[in-house]
RNA sequence: GGCCCGUUCGUCUAGCGGUUAGGACACCGCCCUCUCAAGGCGGAGAUCACGGGUUCGAAUCCCGUACGGGCUACCA
C-alpha cells in the first residue's frame, strides 16, 4: 500500500477503497479534538499535543474541537478552565468548536453530555453488547489478585457475563447495585490498529476484558465517555498521549459494540525531564503560563514544542506557526520520548526577540519594566522613540523577557550602586581616576548628545592620557552604568543624557584610583 | 506477574538496505570588538542499547536480551 497516513494528495478512487480499511486516515473532513482535564494548568505535554492538533486540523483543512473533560468534580475547577483557555490563546491555538465559540457537536463540557452516555448505554443493552454485573468491587479485589498472583491477566473473570438476561434484568429492577459492561465478542480476535505514528499495534484478544462502562452510581467511565464524545462529535482522529495507547483496544471494542466508525488513532511520547525521568514540579516549570511568565515569547514556546517530537525535514529549526501548519504531518512525529532542554528553547526564545522590530519589542517590553517598577505604559507613550532606540540593544543581549530589568536598569534609577566587583576589577586600577576626569570633561563640552559623538570623543581620550582604551572605556562605564559588564558603552551615555551621564562620573570618582 | 510502546552525538533530531551517519542546542577555539551579547569561521562529540540472524551489503528487516515507560480501577 503506497498511500500513507497524512498524504494529503489522493484519488477518488483511493477514498471509496479505503473507506472501510481505516488504512485511509484522511478519508473525511478532519476532525481532532484536545481534550484536557481543567484538575490543573496547561502542561507542556498537554500544549504539545494541542499544538500537533491543532496542526494537524489546519493541514488538512479540518476543524479543531477542543473539549473539556471536566468529570472529576474533586479535582476539576473553573479556574482551571479559564487557565488551560488562556494557555492556548497565549499560544495562538485557535479552535473552531468549544467553549466560547460553540459549534454543532456541542455541548463541549463533558460534565454536560452524560445524556448521550446514557443514550449509548441503551444501544449497547439493545443489542446485547452491555451486562450488569453485580460483583462487590471488594470481591473483584480479591479474584483478581488471586489471578495475578497465578502470574497471569487480571482483567474481570466474567462471572455475571453468564447471569440469564431475564434474571439479571429482574435483579436490576430490584434495585440490586450493578455496574454495566461491555460483552467482549467471544470469538472478536486480536486487535490490531494502525497508529498513525508507530505503525502497526497489535494486542492479543484476551488482554482486553469486559470492562465496566457505567458505575454503580450511573456515571459514564472514562473509556466509555470518551469514546462516547469522539463518536458523537465526528472525531476522524485521535491525537493523543502515549498513556492512552492501551486504552486503544478498549475503546475500539466501544466503537465496534456501538457500530460507530473507528477514527484513526495517533499515540505521541511523553515529555521527560532532563534526569530522563517524567516531567513533574521537580523539574521546575510545567505550565505553559509559568513560561509565560519566565518571559518566553509564544511563538518560541509554540516553535520549541512543535519540535519536540516531531521535524520538518531534520534541517530546519526556526518555523512559524503557519509552515507548521502547512507541514505538519503525524508520519514525521517521532515515536520515542523527548527530554524537555531548556537551553535549547532558551536559545529560540532569544532568535525570536531578535527578530522583534523596536516597535514590538518595545511593546512586548512595557509589562516587564511595569513589574519590575522601572517605567509604565504611559511613560514609554511619552518616550516612544527614546524605548525604541534602546530596543535594539537590550533585545540582541537577552534570551528571555525577564531579564529585561537587570539590562535596562542603570537608565531608570538614579543614583546607582555600583557593583563591588566592578569597583575593585575596575575603578580601582590606575589610570581610572583620570579617565573619569578627562571623560566628565570632554562630554560635558560636547554639543550633540548622540551615540556618534559621545564615541567620537570619547575614542579621543586615551591616546594622551597614555591608558589603553580598555581601561577608559571601562572606568567610564562602570561609573555610569555600575557594572563591568553592560550596554554598549556610547549608546548608553546617549540614552542616559548629559545631564545623568555626568554626575555619574563624578560620583564614582571617590572610588577610582588615580 | 501479564500485555503494549520505546532505545542514533550530553540534548532534540535526519536517516526508511549501499551516506566520510547529516543538522540544531550546549561545549571548545579563532575572528569581530568599548564590556556582554549577537554574528562569522572552525573543532571535538554517535563502536546507531546489546546479542543473534536475513542479505553481496543492516542504524535501517526479523528474533531474543537488557534498560526505560505506559496500561493492567466502579481515576482521568
Amino acid at each position: 500500500m503506497s498511500v500513507r497516513p497524512g498524504t494529503p494528495e489522493r484519488t477518488l478512487n483511493d477514498l471509496t477503497l479505503h473507506l472501510t480499511s481505516r488504512s485511509s486516515p484522511v478519508a473525511e473532513h478532519v476532525r481532532v479534538r484536545f481534550a484536557p482535564s481543567p484538575t490543573g494548568h496547561l502542561h507542556i505535554g498537554g500544549a504539545r499535543t494541542a499544538i500537533y492538533n491543532w496542526a494537524f486540523a489546519r493541514h488538512h483543512g479540518g476543524t479543531f474541537v477542543l473539549r473539556i473533560e471536566d468529570t472529576d468534580p474533586e479535582r476539576s475547577t473553573e479556574e482551571n478552565t479559564r487557565a488551560i483557555l488562556r494557555a492556548l490563546e497565549w499560544l495562538g491555538l485557535d479552535y473552531d468548536e468549544g467553549p466560547g465559540v460553540g459549534g454543532e457537536y456541542g455541548p463541549y463540557f463533558q460534565t454536560q453530555r452524560f445524556e448521550s452516555y446514557t443514550k449509548a448505554l441503551e444501544r449497547l443493552k439493545a443489542n446485547a453488547a452491555a451486562y450488569p454485573c453485580f460483583c462487590a468491587p471488594t470481591e473483584l479485589e480479591a479474584r483478581r489478585e488471586a489471578s495475578r498472583a497465578k502470574g497471569g491477566f487480571a482483567g474481570y473473570d466474567r462471572t455475571c457475563r453468564s447471569i440469564d438476561p431475564d434474571v439479571a434484568a429482574g435483579r436490576v429492577a430490584a434495585g440490586e447495585p450493578h455496574v454495566w459492561r461491555l460483552k467482549v465478542p467471544e470469538n472478536r480476535g486480536a486487535i490490531t490498529f494502525a497508529d498513525a505514528v508507530r505503525g502497526d499495534v497489535t494486542f492479543p484478544a484476551d488482554a482486553v476484558d469486559d470492562l465496566v462502562l457505567v458505575r454503580t452510581d450511573g456515571t459514564a467511565t472514562y473509556n466509555f465517555a470518551v469514546t462516547i464524545d469522539d463518536a458523537t462529535m465526528a472525531i476522524t482522529h485521535v491525537i493523543r498521549g502515549d498513556d492512552h495507547l492501551s486504552n486503544t483496544p478498549k475503546q475500539i471494542l466501544i466503537y465496534e459494540a456501538l457500530g460507530e466508525p473507528i477514527p484513526v488513532f495517533g499515540h505521541l511520547s511523553m515529555i521527560l525531564g532532563s534526569d530522563g525521568k517524567r516531567l513533574s514540579k521537580r523539574h521546575g516549570a510545567t505550565s505553559v503560563e509559568a513560561y509565560r511568565d519566565h518571559g518566553y515569547l509564544p511563538e518560541a514556546v509554540m516553535n520549541y514544542l512543535a519540535l519536540l517530537g516531531w521535524s520538518l525535514d531534520g534541517e530546519t529549526t526556526i518555523l512559524s506557526r503557519e509552515t507548521l501548519a502547512e507541514n505538519f504531518s503525524l508520519d514525521r512525529v517521532s515515536s520515542n520520548p523527548a527530554i524537555f532542554d531548556e537551553e535549547k528553547l532558551d536559545w529560540l526564545d532569544g532568535v525570536y526577540i531578535r527578530e522583534l522590530s523596536a516597535s514590538g519589542f518595545v511593546d512586548r517590553m512595557v509589562p516587564w519594566l511595569e513589574a519590575a517598577g522601572l517605567a509604565d505604559a504611559g511613560d514609554v507613550a511619552s518616550r516612544r522613540e527614546w524605548f525604541e532606540e534602546l530596543a535594539p540593544l537590550v533585545a540582541e543581549r537577552i534570551k528571555r523577557m525577564d531579564e529585561i530589568a537587570g539590562v535596562v536598569g542603570f537608565l531608570f534609577k538614579d543614583p546607582i550602586t555600583i557593583t563591588q566587583e566592578a569597583k575593585e576589577k575596575v575603578l580601582m586600577r590606575e589610570g581610572a581616576a583620570r579617565s573619569l576626569e578627562a571623560a566628565a570633561d570632554v562630554l560635558s563640552q560636547l554639543e550633540t548628545f548622540d551615540a556618534a559623538s559621545v564615541e567620537a570623543t570619547l575614542r579621543s581620550l586615551p591616546e594622551p592620557l597614555k591608558l589603553k582604551p580598555k581601561v577608559v572605556f571601562q572606568a567610564v562605564r562602570v561609573a555610569v552604568t555600575g557594572a563591568a559588564v553592560s550596554l554598549p558603552l556610547f549608546e548608553s551615555i546617549a540614552l542616559l543624557g548629559k545631564a545623568r551621564t555626568l554626575p555619574r562620573l563624578h560620583d564614582a570618582h571617590i572610588w577610582a584610583t588615580p
